[in-house]
Order: structure tokens, then sequence, then C-alpha cells
DNA sequence: ACGTATTCACTAACATATGAGTAAGTTTTT
DNA sequence: AAAAACTTACTCATATGTTAGTGAATACGT
């Protein structure tokens, strides 16, 4: 029973128009600090982590390693952040946030929160709990299933 | 009160994350037939609405006017999609799915339908009603919003 | 020790995203 | 009708995403 119709919603532009009405919100925000949307991914992990290697950088903010390589050279350029080879790996590079970036975030993150705050004022505090719930039960169930399909 | 830590998550991560995992089980299938995503997208809204004008596909796919010029420009040398000019308007332009395109999607739905069949089975049925769900009413409640933020 | 496999960051080539702006075509106003 | 306002698709510059592949460095097997 071959369908010839398609039953099934497209789903990954369902996320995606609702990830960009939430975006939108911090957009120009982070455009005010001339901050792209991938560079303060960066910064806040870097924030909450401390300095991290590229590769640990791009697993947790979703970013592959080529744009990795471009975003963290802008980055650098910028004086956002700090590139240094390890002395016993010279593969491995260590990246960290430069102090102005440090003070910069100092600037930013109060608005960052108040932005959260009126979002989930606009979207109500139960509402916003069974979001990030479904959001990561449905990345848990599926990363699960990605192990299975690599063997 | 200023915060100076980041209290919140980061909800625009999460998001794409969750949907990386969503589109990385019909990235391969799409790759097989030399589609990218966003013409998939297209080739779906042109299928279940019949032709379209670039501004229409622009917000039914999520694309943007500059992106939509090289994807369409590309799907048309590629023989996927036919633009031609309004008589009565000429700066409007009327694309349309090409024969050879029709026949290529009778390939590739059941492929797709299959797909998500998959995916249903993994999260369940359940888990799949909240999800999409949860995604219509963030867009509607941000939608709204939107509105009387413009004016 | 020495060749091999792995790891890691990076490059190359191309497609898309973003923000700003433009030119041609159409509608509205005067 | 002529000017102003508006609409639509498009270009330009720059940043990122994707897939494939590379070179340097380290770990491993024999």
């Amino acid at each position: 029973m071959k369908p010839r119709s398609l039953d099934h919603r497209n789903l990954p532009l369902l996320m995606l128009k609702a990830r960009e009405h939430v975006i939108a919100r911090f957009r120009p925000l982070l455009a005010e600090h001339d901050l792209t949307e991938q560079q303060w991914r960066i910064i806040r992990v870097l924030l909450e982590a401390g300095p991290l290697e590229p590769r640990e950088i791009g697993e947790l903010c979703g970013l592959s390693s080529p744009s990795l390589a471009g975003v963290l050279l802008r980055m650098d350029e910028f004086g956002l952040v700090v590139r240094e080879r390890f002395p016993n790996d010279q593969r491995r590079v260590r990246v960290s946030l430069s102090a102005r970036c440090r003070a910069l975030t100092k600037r930013i993150i109060p608005q960052i929160e108040s932005t959260y705050a009126a979002l989930e004022a606009r979207l109500g505090k139960q509402f916003c709990i069974t979001l990030y719930m479904t959001l990561d039960e449905l990345i848990k169930k599926l990363k699960d299933d990605d192990i299975e399909r690599d063997s």
C-alpha cells in the first residue's frame, strides 16, 4: 500500500517555523551588540562550561566542524575568544573567552534574561514546562535510535 | 534585580538540536534524489497548493526572498520548476512544478511517508500528537504577539 | 622502532541565511 | 497625466550550513 499523497505534515518545517518565532525575539538584541546567533551560542557554552575545544563546542552548540572554523576565526579576529594549541598535543586547540567578551556578557545577560521572562509571560509557565519537556524527550528518543542506526 | 547569570536554558539551541535529529532521518533520502531540504519544502507546497508566487512560497516554506531567488534559479536550471511572468502584472512570477518533477515525487512520496511511519513508531502516537500540538500552539501564541509588537 | 589507523582542526566547493538595498512595474494621489 | 507611494522579485555582501576531503599529529599493533 504505497501512499500516493503526503499524509503527514512537514514536521521539520513546522519545527523551523516555531524556532523562527522564538529566535526572532532575541535577534534584535544580539544585533545590537554585533553578535550573531552562532557567536552567542558559543559564548554561552564557554561561560557555562569554561574553556573548551572546537570539537566540544561543536557538539554542545550544534555546529559542524567547517562552520565552526569560520565562526571561531571571526570571533578570534574580533577579539571575542582566544585560541591556543595544547602544548602536549599540537592537534588540539583550547578556546576561551577574552576579557573583553566576558565584560560584554555582563551587559547582555540581563537583556537575555528579561527577554526570556517576557517570552514565558506570553507563553505561560505551564506551557513552557511542557515545551522544554517535549523537546528534551524528542531528542532523547531519537538519540537512542541514532546509536542503533549507526551499527 | 538584574540577573548576572543565565538562569534559562538556551531554547533556540534546544529547538535547533531537536529539529536536527528529525531532519537527519530525511536527509539521506533527499540526497538520494539530489534534492536539498529547501527544494523539497518548495516541491511539497507546490504539490499541495498548486502553482504559487515566490512571495507565497517564501511565506509557506519559511524562506527569505534572497534565499528563494537562488533556490528557485537552481530548481529552474535543474528542470524542477517552471517560472513565468504574469501577463497582466509583469512584476509577479508564477512558479509551478515541471512534469519531470511531478514524476519524481511519485517515487519520493512513498519513501517520505514510510520515514514518517518509522518516526512515529519510534516516538509513539500519543507523543507525536503532543509534539505537533505544542509546536502549533507555540507558533500561534507568538504570532499573535508579533502583530502587537509591530504596531 | 615502524608502519598503520585514528583523531583533530581545517580547507574547498557549493547551497542557503541574513540584512540592506534596488529597479521595474503597478496603484494611488493630486 | 504626472508624481508619489507601494509592491514584487531581485542583487550584493557577508556569515553559515553541508559534504567531501586534506595534512599534521598522536596512538596503536606488531
